[in-house]
DNA sequence: AAAAATATGTAGACCGATCTATTTAGGAGT
DNA sequence: ACTCCTAAATAGATCGGTCTACATATTTTT
C-alpha cells in the first residue's frame, strides 16, 4: 500500500470513528463517512471490500488500541490503581464534553445495537474490553479480589459515560471517579 | 380513545420497545416496527402523529416507568440497600440472559446514539435516568454521600448491562453485584 | 535512463432496497 | 350516525453496494 493509499484509508476510519461515536454504527451512513472523509465511494471499497462491518470494525479495533496505549501511558507514569483510573475517566471526561457530548465510549454504541445481530462486530467489542479489562487488572495485582475489581471498574467508567453523555453533564463522572477512589483503597 | 385503538397504540409500543433494545433507535425500522406489532401504517401515524421520535420517546419513558415500578417492589419487599441493588441486576440480567442477549436497558441504546442530535429524546432519557436515580438515592438515606453512591451504583448497574451484551456472558453482572454489595456494605 | 507494462488507487454514475412520512378512502366500534 | 381507527398505495430521500472508466504510482524491460 502506498503512501496516498495509506492516508485515504487512515481518513476513512477517523471518519467512521467520529461518526459512529456520536450516532452509533447506523447513525455512521456511508454517504456521510465519504464526506466527511473526503474520499470518494471506491476508495472505500478498495480498502474495506467486505464493507460496512469490516469498516465499523477495523475502526473499532483501532479506538480500543488508542485507549489502550493511553492506559499504557497512564501506568507508566507509576500511578496507583486508583489514580490510574480516575485518569482514564478524567481523559474521556474531557473528551467528552470537548466535543459537545459527541464522543464517549467508542465502543459502547456498537457494543450495545449489533451484539445481538452481528456476529463479527460482537466479537471486535468483546476483545477490545477484555484488552481493557486486562489493563485494568494489570494494575491491580496486590489485590485479593482483581479479577472482579478490574470487571467493576470498566463497568464503572463505562456507565458513568453513558450517564454523561444521557444528562449532558460531567457530574456522573466526577461522582464515579469518587466512589472508585474508596473502592479502591 | 376507543378500547381497540388503545391494544393497537400499546401493541406498537411494545413492538417499539422490543427492537430498539435490540437495535437501537436506527435499527429499529418503522416498517419492521409495523410487521411485529400487526399494526398498520396508518395507526402508526394516527397515534403517534409526530413520527418516530415520538413513538421512541414514548417508548423509552414507558419502559423507564415500568422499571422504575419494579424497583418499588423490591424497595416494598424490605430489602437493604445492597439487597436492593443486586436484585435489580439480577432481575435485568435474567432478561438479558433469557433474551438471548438482546433485551438490556430499554434506554442505554438511545440515549448514547441520540443524546447528540436530538433534544426531544435526549431529554427522555435524562429524565429516565433522573427518576432511577432517585427510586435507588431513596434507599440510601442513612448514607453520607448517598448521592454519590446513587448515581454510581446505576452506573455500575448499566455499565455491568453493557458489558454483559458485548461478552454475551453474565460474567460481568455477577462480578459487579459482588462488588455493590462490597461498596454498599 | 527512457519507455512500456503492470499494479494501485480514485472518481462518480448507478442499482435495487429500504427508510420515514403523507395521503386518501373506507371499515369498525360505540 | 358519527367518531375513531384502519388500510394500503405512494412519495421522495437515503441506504449499502456494484461497476466501469480513469488517473497515478511502481516496476520491468529495453
Amino acid at each position: 500500500m502506498g503512501r496516498k493509499g495509506a492516508e485515504t484509508r487512515d481518513r476513512l476510519l477517523d471518519a467512521t470513528q467520529e461518526l459512529v461515536e456520536a450516532g452509533g454504527y447506523f447513525g455512521a451512513g456511508l454517504n456521510q463517512v465519504i464526506a466527511v472523509s473526503g474520499a470518494p465511494r471506491g476508495s472505500l471499497y478498495f480498502h474495506f471490500p467486505e464493507g460496512k462491518d469490516q469498516l465499523v470494525g477495523e475502526s473499532v479495533r483501532r479506538a480500543g488500541h488508542a485507549v489502550g496505549a493511553a492506559m499504557e501511558d497512564l501506568a507508566a507514569s507509576g500511578a496507583s490503581a486508583a489514580e490510574f483510573a480516575e485518569g482514564v475517566l478524567r481523559r474521556l471526561g474531557d473528551r467528552l464534553e470537548e466535543s459537545g457530548w459527541r464522543k464517549g465510549c467508542p465502543v459502547a454504541t456498537v457494543a450495545l445495537e449489533m451484539a445481538a445481530t452481528s456476529d463479527a462486530l460482537q466479537r471486535a467489542c468483546h476483545e477490545v474490553y477484555t484488552s481493557w479489562q486486562a489493563a485494568l487488572r494489570a494494575r491491580l495485582d496486590d489485590r485479593e479480589d482483581a479479577d472482579d475489581l478490574a470487571v467493576t471498574v470498566l463497568a464503572m467508567i463505562e456507565g458513568a459515560l453513558l450517564l454523561a453523555k444521557a444528562h449532558r453533564s460531567r457530574e456522573p463522572l466526577d461522582r464515579v471517579a469518587r466512589q472508585i477512589a474508596t473502592l479502591l483503597r
